[in-house]
DNA sequence: TTTATAAATGAATGAACATTCATTTATATT
DNA sequence: AATATAAATGAATGTTCATTCATTTATAAA
């Protein structure tokens, strides 16, 4: 879809990028103000500036629109989370360099959240569940295997090890964001920093042999 | 909506009731299968075995059917997360009747799972946020006092609290569901019990004094 | 400047949508 | 058995939906 057909082509008008951008920036807020069932293609095409069929050229259809919107997203998150993070560390530094890396994330982002949260429990996620970067599941699990090695984390299956390291990190920031609406203002999450230190010191001791 | 509206009435074709419970299934199976896209009034009244206009008769419309089902499959949860539950007992006693209640509602009452899940982030929740059981909130935060003055659990955030004590419960069973599908089958909650039991141990670990 | 090509479009299409309404049906009381 | 009442209905209404298509527009190369 995203690519183009003939490798040869020239003597061509070239696309407008500013153009997918608005559809899909407008795409992600309509669904987050008013769910999947308030994503509608005209009113998108309208909010966004083009004619309907414009949609059409960048994406395949309604579904297409959604999972590229998705994987996107998906994108995005996965390097954030992996930036300065080093699978090598100590589990309490890597854990908390994951947790900030989360956490800022997430609540600079609040329309990302709240559209991958709805993907989530939608239809739309059976879809394509195998599409996640392997590369970074890679990392997760060396982490925590040298983690374990070094005798800073208890050996526990992978559900239990991860519904207790990451599972309050994200309630926190969900009732974070819906409590502050889905305006992103920075400065809080300096303020909520001391909670997220609390929680993590919790998880930590809960974690460690 | 569900009230008779003269009470004196007499003389009348009474109401099948068995309808009402049909239209409420088959909406949640819907939604829970299709997203709330999926949910047409039309094909939900064929689903029934009903005529359109009969679920007009039982809900006012579109939105006040999804939220009479919201509303109603919150009281069923509340009800069984409160069984046996004793806000005086033991901090360790306490969560581990919470945790197994919260688990086996949630297991075997998957569709239930996935509707109030899908919904948590849709639009429909703004609604009404505050209709939640002030009994039940009450209980939960006399249950948290009690274990604090014991000093059976560090005195925290009510959001950390919580944050560390359920969310890995609910991460626990939302892996757990996806990874088997949609179609509870009870003794697989005896096999992860052990899981659940690893996990609440950690859990009660982080949130001791 | 001409030309070939894909980008971009507005209007059109038929299907599906939520909801309503005139009518029929079942039933508890008389 | 007759009656009054609300339950229940099928068909109809007007709207909105995703998608398509014939046409126009912009641009890179010639």
């Amino acid at each position: 879809m995203n690519e183009h057909s003939f490798i040869f082509a020239s003597e061509m008008r070239t696309r407008d990028e500013s153009k997918e951008l608005a559809i899909r920036q407008k795409a992600i807020q309509m669904i987050v103000e008013k769910g999947f069932d308030g994503l509608s293609m005209q009113k998108l095409a309208k909010a966004a500036g083009v004619s309907p069929a414009t949609i059409y050229i960048y994406f395949k259809d309604r579904d297409d629109l959604i999972l590229q919107l998705w994987i996107a997203e998906m994108k995005k998150m996965v390097d954030a989370i992996l930036k300065n993070f080093d699978p090598n560390a100590s589990f309490e530094d890597g854990l908390r360099v994951q947790w900030m890396n989360r956490a800022k994330f997430l609540i600079e982002n609040p329309m990302s959240m709240h559209f991958m949260e709805q993907i989530k429990y939608s239809p739309y996620h059976n879809v394509s569940l195998t599409k996640m970067d392997s590369n970074f599941i890679e990392m997760m699990g060396k982490f925590a295997h040298n983690a374990i090695k070094r005798k800073e984390l208890v050996k526990l299956p992978f559900d239990v090890y991860w519904s207790v390291a990451f599972a309050p990190l994200y309630q926190l920031v969900k009732t974070h964001i819906s409590g502050k609406g889905l305006h992103s203002s920075p400065e809080k999450f300096v303020l909520d920093e001391k909670m997220m230190n609390m929680t993590l010191k919790l998880v930590i001791k809960a974690l460690r042999p």
